[in-house]
DNA sequence: TGTACATCAGTGAACGCGCGTTCACTGATGTAC
DNA sequence: TGTACATCAGTGAACGCGCGTTCACTGATGTAC
């Protein structure tokens, strides 16, 4: 097998999977390039050697999370309601790449492969509210927000544990009843 | 003046301002209480002499937070959409409280001050939905949580820059329709 | 099939630096008498 | 009003440590002939 000693060819995909880890752990600030090395197995400086440092690090994980959140909500298919629960299950699903995504702040924004993956998940965001805010003259540009807020906002609360626990413990369960009553009443 | 030499007395009010504008400029980790004690003046040990550690320090910034969160809400008196409106701009002005204050994991959340301060900030929140949900025999509670989701995911979609240019650069102006979608049809 | 060489992923020792923490101190304020 | 003492906010030198970075290296793979 190719996962031992030199050359195993995936020691990328292993330190951004290290690096996913920690992120979901305790934020994508409190570890080191070097303590990465160490939960991946690999020297400490196997990481600078592949992204640089962390903020290159950051933007592949940055851009691998817009690529696995586009094809998400494609899948869903163009209904709002189904890219909504789409939505909720990837942000619940894959915490850290949400997290990192929608902190500019920690990446480099002008990663060509991370702009074409973020283009194509607002390409189907917006095609899932088009139907939507066809049937309402009044203003599709803010039908199309309060459908984005209304699932961001949902996701983000639940991952920050802000919500009550009576909600259960399956985020697109409960993220259910909430998206239907803002459009489907 | 009180502000100079040794008992200014102000100083922990020095060092939270310093924090607040640290967070903000880039995010909650990127700074060491070194850096605050030299953006604030005072020497390298006095932060951690008043708030021991980094996580006191934030847990300090949360409960002021949510203080301040709370008074916002409260002076916003019980209409909804003037709530909802107030905790916008309380996240657009108070964003880096805002962003401690939904980052569980960086305090410590059974702060007894804290905890009040939040639970007040509930308290007002939920008064603010009951009478659009008294209105709605179907889930109240569906309701009111979709009226948080859409305040709060706009909130945080327009913190981190995620939202159309086009929306202009007042967050309030910007959410009034949209928060009038959810309900006011 | 065999040899020589180039390429590149990954290693590990060494470096200088900023960090949190400790600790003896200084100086201002408050209280007792 | 004056003296003595306790308290506590804030200082600054010193420490050990983990960090990012550098750099000469090793070992595997690919290509030329």
């Amino acid at each position: 097998m190719s996962g031992d000693g030199y050359h195993h060819g995936n020691l990328r995909h292993v330190i951004m999977a290290a690096a996913v880890e920690a992120i979901a752990e305790s934020g994508p600030a409190t570890w080191s390039l070097r303590e990465l090395a160490r939960r991946a197995g690999v020297s400490h400086a196997a990481p600078a050697h592949h992204f640089g440092d962390k903020t290159g690090l950051l933007t592949a994980v940055a851009a691998e999370g817009y690529t696995l959140f586009a094809d998400a909500l494609e899948a869903a298919g163009g209904d709002l309601h189904d890219v909504g629960l789409a939505y909720v299950r990837f942000a619940a699903g894959h915490r850290a790449h949400f997290e990192v995504m929608f902190t500019p702040a920690l990446y480099r924004g002008d990663d060509p492969g991370l702009s074409a993956a973020r283009a194509r998940a607002g390409r189907v965001l917006a095609e899932g509210v088009r139907d939507v805010s066809a049937g309402r003259p009044e203003d599709g540009r803010t039908a199309a927000i309060a459908a984005w807020s209304i699932v961001h906002g949902f996701s983000h609360l639940w991952l920050s544990g802000a919500l009550p626990p009576a909600l259960g413990d399956d985020p697109v369960a409960a993220a259910g009843p909430v998206i239907r009553l803002l459009f489907e009443r």
